[in-house]
RNA sequence: GCGGGUGUAGUUCAGUGGUAGAACACCAGCUUCCCAAGCUGGAUAUGAGGGUUCGAUUCCCUUCACCCGCUCCA
């Protein structure tokens, strides 16, 4: 009990922080708010290009062998078709009259009878269960629409209206009250064309990474791709899901960071393990604390059928453990999808082999808004002891690297301090303050994770230093005004 | 979408069927030689729409948003 309150109120400070310090605002407020669609705001919005920007630099540049592209979120209607979106991408759920849970249909187990004759099956996890005597009825029956049974014709002795509900049913209370299912299809549709009646319906993307298997031969021939090699990609995705919340870590708008690794289909566990290792790492780079960290393996019976394994990793947010990232061995379901779909040769020429190959692939795919929420819930303290409040984000990921401050407003100090906040600010993102006490600026920038700050002082007028004052630690230590570039530099580690 | 809770300033909260208040934050000035000090002045709010009423921020209805749960996933 008193651990759930707990966890609201850091849930809480998080938001007004981000709010007060123009990390994150809710879209559209003045209009009264768009139900779980975010804005971020100045300081957010250098913290999501310095996380994007690091990932683009751990995941594609740094490395030979991967590249980055930048797909559109507009898409032929196939491309959805073949990746088995247009099929599979929704969610049949059930609400239970009685105590008002709504689940997913399959996952109930559902008893049916005739009325007329001794028919009975069940129906659990997508799939019907009888006695032999009764098999063949049901040859026709899709078993994944739980929902066709009520009141259907028995597929037995084909008395109408006679098959009802034997046993049921809600997971929750076991009442057998439910309403009839309703399909949730997850991907925004809109028109293509400024008519609506002529224009075709196409869909905005739910995933980047369709991008990145549609271009498979144009990106493998233009860079002359040999397996193994990656193409990455950072970009907005919708999905229309059915619950939103957790302030961003789920919304309907997000933006994803996926790079399909191709491989030769034998080094499949090898180059899983490889990119498992390498993400978790990343996390951890970033500055996320690693006790908040850890890998969680899918279980057989959640993987999604095309998938071999996926590890997600998970971070201990202030609402429990979730998802952040999914580390995936996808086959090579998606390329032969659109090979059978356009019918177009994707493959690559295995020099070992003097074969054509189709690829599999090894995908991570990252959410940048919930690892945004990461960082900014890893980052959150209280120093009670200096009565503030301090986001302590990396240097390398800070929206503002270091501030500059007059001690006091005289003695030519705020001129000296204007003169190093411009040298400073063609290098590195800065931030300059004369407004309040020392003190009161000093928790200003605490609160928006600024690592480093410089203060001009009296002694700077006498030797040509300044005070340079670390955030976490409040240590002060003394920089020759033209040296604080280099030494900031240096700090930040880049 | 269903159930429960909540909407008053930038934030956190008071309060009232009859002029809406505080703290912190913010802005200007003074003061101030290193961690939210002080003084003076200032700007800013009842989520939206409708109803009842002489009068609604308060009562009623609708709606929107947020939080928690169900569920799902990046």
């Amino acid at each position: 009990m008193t651990k759930k309150i707990q966890r609201n109120e850091i849930m809480d400070k998080i938001m007004s922080l981000s709010k007060r310090r123009g990390f994150i605002f809710q879209s559209s407020e003045i209009y009264g708010g768009m139900n779980s669609c975010w804005d971020y705001g100045p300081l957010g919005v250098e913290l999501k290009r310095n996380l994007k920007n690091t990932w683009w630099r751990d995941v594609i540049t740094s490395r030979s062998n991967v590249v980055g592209m930048d797909a559109g979120i507009l898409m032929h209607p196939k491309v959805w078709i073949a990746s088995g979106h247009v099929e599979n991408f929704h969610d049949p759920l059930v609400d239970c009259l009685d105590c008002k849970t709504r689940f997913r249909e399959d996952k109930a187990p559902h008893k049916f009878k005739c009325t007329k004759c001794k028919l009975k099956f069940r129906v659990e996890g997508g799939k019907i269960i009888t006695n032999k005597k009764f098999e063949e009825a049901f040859d026709d029956l899709n078993a994944s629409e739980v929902g066709v049974y009520f009141n259907s014709d028995c597929p037995n002795c084909k008395t109408e209206s006679s098959i009802v509900l034997d046993k049921i049913g809600c997971p929750n209370c076991g009442s057998p009250n439910l309403s009839a299912p309703k399909q949730f299809n997850l991907m925004f549709k809109t028109h293509y064309g400024p008519s609506e009646d002529s224009a075709s319906e196409i869909y905005l993307r739910p995933e980047t990474a369709q991008g990145i298997f549609v271009n498979f031969n144009n990106v493998a021939n233009s860079m002359r791709g040999k397996l193994p090699f990656g193409i990455g990609q950072i970009g907005k995705a919708f999905r229309n899901e059915i619950t939103t919340g957790n302030f961003i870590f789920r919304s309907r708008e997000f933006e994803q960071m996926e790079m399909e690794f191709f491989i030769k289909d034998e080094e499949n566990a090898k180059w899983y393990d490889y990119w498992i290792n390498e993400r978790f790492e990343w996390y951890k780079k970033i500055g996320i604390k690693e006790e908040n960290l850890r890998l969680r393996k899918h279980e057989n019976d959640e993987l999604a059928h095309y998938a071999r394994a996926c590890t997600d990793v998970e971070y201990k947010f202030p609402f429990g453990w979730s998802e952040l990232e999914g580390i995936a061995d996808r086959r090579n379901y998606d390329l032969e999808q659109h090979i059978k779909e356009s019918g177009k040769k994707l493959s690559v020429f295995d020099n070992d082999t003097d074969q054509h190959i189709v690829p599999s692939v090894i995908e991570t795919s990252a959410g940048v808004d919930r690892t945004m929420l990461t960082i900014l819930s890893d980052a959150y303290w209280e120093d009670q002891a200096n009565n503030r409040v301090v986001l302590s984000l990396s240097p390398e990921i800070a929206p503002i690297k270091v501030a500059v401050f007059p001690l006091v407003n005289r003695d030519n100090m705020p001129e000296i301090a204007e003169k190093i906040y411009d040298d400073i600010s063609k290098n590195m993102a800065a931030f300059y303050d004369k407004a309040g006490s020392i003190g009161r600026r000093y928790r200003r920038q605490d609160e928006a994770g600024t690592p480093f700050a410089l203060t001009v002082d009296s002694q700077t007028l006498e030797d040509g230093t300044v005070t340079l004052r670390e955030r976490d630690s409040l240590e002060q230590t003394r920089v020759a005004k033209d040296k604080v570039v280099a030494v900031l530099i240096e700090k930040i580690g880049k």
